[in-house]
Formats: structure tokens, C-alpha cells, sequence
DNA sequence: TATAAATTCGTAATAATTACAATATGGATT
DNA sequence: AATCCATATTGTAATTATTACGAATTTATA
């Protein structure tokens, strides 16, 4: 996903739907859109502080909310905690293959058109997501074995 | 899937491993089993003190925690709450479709070795999780259209 | 640059989760 | 069945996560 991109489409959006685009806005956005891996609120909110000394903690969550509700991003639970991912455009369906080690996420795209899916008759899907949990190149070498998913 | 022996499967396997089979363990998983929809921590707890009326809420919160470890159970995200549900035995691969107004969850087995997914190379998956989102037959009778996952 | 509405801040309340020591209980042993 | 011991549960409290709300600030626009 081209970060920069994600971000003027979402910019874009906010503007259009007669959002404000601020400073903290902008800032979130590319902090989740350039993170390798899903963050937690705390994290964004620790980062968002070097921008911003003065941020309040509300304002990380009342955005996040925000971001949920318009589709820019999604939530993961990875061990016990809730993290943020980055959702691109809609109809871009993927397949995210997530290090249970470093918490990287590969994000892959692919055809859910597929007959592979055993779609229920009376079922009206919006939505799926499919997560794929495992180790990433790197961590296997390291040959790390932390906690499960 | 059998609530029935999904319960014996997971009391034979603590058994197992030296665990102990308490009437607190066995109330815990016949509710995850038998409850149409995932579950939450406070749920599970309102549930169970009608059985144990000096119930701690550490008892639901270390043994969600144990059933994780042993893969009895796995957590999903519903609007911002965390849910718990069962999770069927390994090698049981399964998509589940979930429908984000009654939360019910209908579990349906497919193949995940079809060539359908684009798996990375240097990838080594231990697990996957494919949850599609929509409504089911009896939420789009009655025309609900309730806030998205 | 003045304005109005939306956003953020500061603070506090609420909810969710975890910690720890004391007590109770399951299951092995006798 | 009575005893024993390691494990599980309880009771209480601490910590962490999330939400609420009025006041102050900032954005987009004229």
C-alpha cells in the first residue's frame, strides 16, 4: 500500500464528508499508514506526543472512532491487545499474513470471488477479512517461538 | 458444532496436562459451547454467577487466559468489544460468518490448502482465521442495518 | 481577520484487566 | 474415606484502557 497515497485518499474524504483536516489527523494517519506493523492506541498516543506535546489522549481515541467509522482503518486483537491497522480502499479485497513474533503485517491481495469460499444461501456478506497467523522470514531465523496468537 | 463433546474434548484435554477439571471450568465451557454468539468477559461472568454466586472475576479472566493457551477458545472483535468463542479442534479448518446485528456465528469447514490464496514464500503459517461479515437470513427480514463491525 | 462550527484539551469518571495473598478444592495416595 | 499438597478460586486492590464533558482552540470560509 502506498502510504502516501492512503493518506490524501483519506484527507480527501474527510474534507468531502465537511470534516476538518487537521494537524493531528494528518499526522495519525501517516503514523498507522507507515507502521509495519498494527499499532495500539498507546503507541500512536506516544508518538502522536513527540508531534504534539499537549494531545490529549481523547483526541487519539475520538479519531480512531472516527477512522473506524469511515473505513480507513480496522481493528486486530494480536495476544490480549486491541491495534489499529490501516484499511485500504474499498473493494481492494486482502489477505494479511501477520507475524506472531514481530507483529508485521504482509498484506496480500487476492479474489474472494473464489468457489474456494462455501458461501451460506441465505448469508449477505459485506465484509470478510482473513488473517493468517504465523512466522515471517526474519523471525523464523531468529528462531524465536513466542506466545500464540 | 457438538457442544457436548467439544466440552468432554477440552475437560479430557486438562486433564491431561495435570490441570484440574473444576465445576467452574466445566460451567465456563458448556456456556462458550452452547452460546450462539461469541461471548464477552462480563457475559460469561453474569452467567456464572448464577451458578457461583462468590464468583471473582479472576476466575473468568485466568481461565479465558488458560483456554487461550490451550487453543479451547480465540477472541474476536465486535464493535470495539472483545469476544470470546469456541474454537473447534485443530485441523478443523473453518470459515465463520458472522453477522454484525445479531452476532450470531455460523461455522462452516473449508480447505485452506486450495490454491486460492497467494500464500508468501517465505512465510510459515500455523493458523488462520477467516471471518466474513454481513447479515444473516433473519436480520434482513427484518431490515435491521445496525453499525458496522 | 472575523466568524461559526468542529476539534482538541484538561480533567475526571467509568470500565476492563491484572496482581497478590489467603482460602478452598480436586485428585492422588494411603 | 481421610489426608495431603499442588492448583484453583476468592476477595481486595491496583493498574490500565476507554469514555465523558465543558472550556479553549483551531479550521475552513467569507
Amino acid at each position: 500500500m502506498n502510504a502516501r497515497k492512503y493518506v490524501d485518499r483519506c484527507l480527501m474524504e474527510l474534507f468531502n464528508n465537511g470534516m476538518r483536516v487537521t494537524e493531528q489527523r494528518k499526522r495519525m494517519l501517516s503514523l498507522v499508514a507507515n507502521s509495519k506493523h498494527p499499532q495500539t492506541a498507546m503507541e500512536l498516543y506516544r508518538k502522536m506526543k513527540r508531534t504534539f506535546p499537549g494531545l490529549s489522549y481523547e483526541t487519539i481515541y475520538l479519531n480512531l472512532k472516527l477512522f473506524m467509522d469511515l473505513r480507513f482503518i480496522e481493528t486486530i486483537l494480536l495476544g490480549n491487545e486491541v491495534r489499529y491497522r490501516a484499511l485500504p480502499a474499498v473493494h481492494a479485497p486482502l489477505v494479511q499474513y501477520i507475524c506472531m513474533d514481530c507483529k508485521k503485517a504482509i498484506q496480500v491481495s487476492f479474489d474472494p470471488s473464489h468457489p474456494a469460499f462455501p458461501m451460506p444461501e441465505q448469508f449477505k456478506s459485506v465484509n470478510y477479512k482473513l488473517d493468517i497467523f504465523g512466522y515471517c522470514r526474519d523471525c523464523c531465523d531468529r528462531g524465536g517461538s513466542p506466545a500464540v496468537q
